[in-house]
DNA sequence: TGGGTGACTAAGT
DNA sequence: CACTTAGCCACCC
């Protein structure tokens, strides 16, 4: 293949790894760091190889955690003290204003 | 090489 | 504020 896998997945996988614990950065805003504008390519990028970082720390620009993961998310959340905004019913999102981190 | 899918985003209702 | 529609880019077969 003409194409290189790395040059794309390995840079998301690059900055996700490199975000810090307590903060989160949006999946547009990931593929913005690495110059491209794949919002739904770095999605598929980590529900494939999403296994080896910490793809709880990148959510939607809702501030919603990756889809029917929210659980698994809330979590890791709590363990990392991440900023988050409850609404009623249980529902919850990570307060952006507060744990949005840009590089 | 081309077509279909998706862990998305922004705008409109 | 929450849901819906259309648009975009990258990945897989």
């Amino acid at each position: 293949m003409a194409s290189r896998p790395e040059d794309f997945v390995s840079r998301v996988l690059e900055v996700v790894e490199s975000i810090p614990e307590g903060k989160v950065m949006s999946y547009g805003d990931v593929a913005a760091a690495i110059g491209s504008r794949a919002a739904r390519g770095v999605g598929q990028v980590m529900a494939y190889y999403g296994g080896d970082v910490p793809w709880w720390r990148v959510v939607r620009a809702s501030g919603h955690p990756a889809a029917d993961h929210e659980a698994r998310a809330l979590e890791y959340f709590r363990a990392e003290s991440t900023p988050l905004r409850w609404s009623a019913g249980g529902v919850f999102r990570v307060d952006l204003a507060n744990a949005r981190w840009t590089p």
